[in-house]
DNA sequence: ACAATCATCACGCCCAGCCG
DNA sequence: CGGCTGGGCGTGATGATTGT
């Protein structure tokens, strides 16, 4: 992997001048503040410097509900501070008021009628129109031109400009942006047909938007969550969405990739958009809990590749095996002695998941042999203990990660969108300076070694090491320089922290 | 539940004035 | 005089509030 000193693109800092709009110092020289997202008000006390928040793709543009401004686009690109790490473009940028004027004069002198233009100046301006698609007429060569990809597909053939162009293009295959967590209401209907009717109670889903593409992601997301007992059995796999709260707004199914994407559209634009899911009939319910408690094994060709509708079929599988229980309606597994494991979204996903996967031992009835499915869990459904022995988050967090880990290294095609680590991030302290480097983007195979070499590209001391540690406080982990980031964090964002300890040479005072 | 009204936001744009 | 800056205005969109 390579290691620049390129910054990472945040809100706070005017990507064209580097500008700090908060303390007004330059990002990556002086500017000590950290990643945060700004929204520009009239009278904030928030930033000192005025900014323009300008969209830089239709998707931004949509969602500010403005035209995207193909001009600015270009020239944005063109004139993107080369420190900036850019792999993947942002949708926006908050662009200080100074580089906003610098905008408006180029518009300004590239309308304006030209007096006597030579040749060469002409060839200096580039001319792009990006929704008509046109060639490009005239690039300046010499400024380096950061442009987007399609733009760079034809820049390309100019071997001057596609040198220019490899850093950049280098970095913008790593960048990831910040998640925004949106939040979404989950209500319930008695029914998908009309006359339909809304159920007591709803629930609160967040979703990071630019990552949902797959109905699988939203299934993951309602199934994980404890659904009100007013609802009871939910229609698996049957949810759709709604442009407004109202109980006679129109409900968008969500099945094919397209309403996904129309789904992910109206939730950045509107407010009061949110899921729906139905009430499962009562004969259905009947059919499936006493169906044949047999599938053919057969049908699981169909589970090659994990799509959406194979996860679902096989979560359809795992249901309709579950014996009929009284007390949970949403699923359980009964053991010999009478003793209930209550399913939940997450197991639920991670059996079907198993299945998808063809973990060996795992179908419709056996559960993959995973802590939470653990027969000491299992309780009698009368029993005022919980269902489930308590265990942290934290323990119960990791053996789903690592279960999901084995899933990713097998060789069957993981669910698109479900991601091992979102890991993009990490924060360095040491003992004496807490947050001493912020937001260090974090590469896939990126180890503690790398990270240290590009903290402290001088190494350690003299006879000493570097220590990376979960924490400073007792107990915290510590973690070998060889090990992977993307392998022990699964957050967006990890803290490590940073000591330096003596390397021991006498063993004398340790062993006899 | 819906409509009307008002306040605020976010943006584009203009223009006076400064500077080299 | 050209290049540039910063203040401020106009306008459409949006959200909150109030009334019916």
């Amino acid at each position: 992997m390579s290691q620049t000193n390129s910054l990472q693109f945040r809100p706070n800092a005017c990507p064209l001048c580097l500008i700090c709009l908060v303390c007004t110092k330059i990002y990556g020289e002086d500017c000590i503040c950290p990643y945060k997202e700004l929204k520009w008000k009239r009278k904030s006390d928030e930033y000192i410097i005025d900014f323009r928040h300008k969209s830089l793709d239709k998707v931004a543009a949509r969602k500010q509900k403005t035209k995207l401004d193909n001009e600015f686009v270009s020239w944005f690109y063109k004139n993107i501070s080369p420190n900036l790490e850019i792999s993947e473009e942002p949708h926006d940028a908050n662009i200080c008021r100074s580089c906003i004027n610098k905008y408006e004069y180029y518009k300004r002198t590239l309308n304006r009628p030209k007096k006597t233009k030579s040749k060469s100046d002409l060839a200096s301006k580039t001319v792009i129109d990006l929704d008509s698609g046109d060639a490009i007429d005239t690039v300046d060569l010499t400024k380096l031109s950061p442009l987007k990809p399609s733009q760079e597909h034809n820049l390309q053939k100019t071997n001057t400009l596609s040198n220019l162009n490899i850093p950049t293009q280098d970095k913008k295959q790593n960048l990831q942006k910040q998640p925004i967590t949106t939040y979404i209401p989950l209500v319930c209907f008695n029914q998908f047909q009309k006359p339909r009717k809304k159920l007591d109670g709803a629930i609160s889903l967040s979703f990071n938007l630019d990552e949902i593409q797959t109905f699988g992601q939203i299934d993951e997301e309602i199934l994980s969550k404890e659904l009100p007992k007013t609802w009871g059995k939910i229609e698996i796999g049957l949810y759709s969405y709604q442009l407004s709260r109202g109980v006679g707004a129109d409900h968008f199914n969500l099945k094919s990739k397209d309403s996904i994407l129309a789904f992910v559209d109206e939730a950045r634009r509107r407010k009061n958009i949110q899921l729906s899911v139905y009430q499962e009939k009562t004969t259905k319910c009947k059919a499936i809990t006493y169906g044949s408690s047999v599938i053919d094994t057969n049908n699981f060709t169909t589970y090659e590749n994990e799509t959406e509708s194979t996860l679902d079929n096989a979560k359809k599988a795992i249901y309709k095996n579950l014996k009929e229980c009284p007390y949970h309606i949403q699923g359980c597994l009964i053991a010999e002695d009478g003793r209930h494991l209550k399913l939940n979204g997450e197991s639920m996903t991670l059996w079907a998941r198993a299945m998808v996967s063809r973990i060996k031992g795992v179908d419709e009835i056996t559960p993959p042999p995973l802590p939470i499915f653990d027969k000491n869990k299992y309780k009698f459904p009368n029993s005022k203990t919980t269902t489930q022995i308590p265990e942290t988050l934290d323990i119960r967090r990791k053996s789903i990660d690592l279960y999901n880990h084995e899933l990713a290294v097998s060789t069957v095609v993981q669910q698109s969108g479900t991601t091992l680590s979102m890991l993009h991030s990490v924060t360095i302290h040491l003992k004496k300076r807490s947050h001493f480097k912020e937001n260090i983007y974090v590469t896939k195979g990126m180890t503690f070694a790398d990270l240290i070499s590009f903290v402290f590209p001088a190494g350690p001391l003299k006879e000493k090491r570097f220590i990376f540690k979960s924490s400073f406080d007792t107990g915290g982990k510590q973690f070998l320089p060889e090990q992977m980031l993307h392998d022990i964090f699964h957050e967006e964002h990890a803290d490590i922290w940073v000591d330096m300890e003596e390397i021991i040479s006498n063993y004398d005072d340790l062993f006899d």
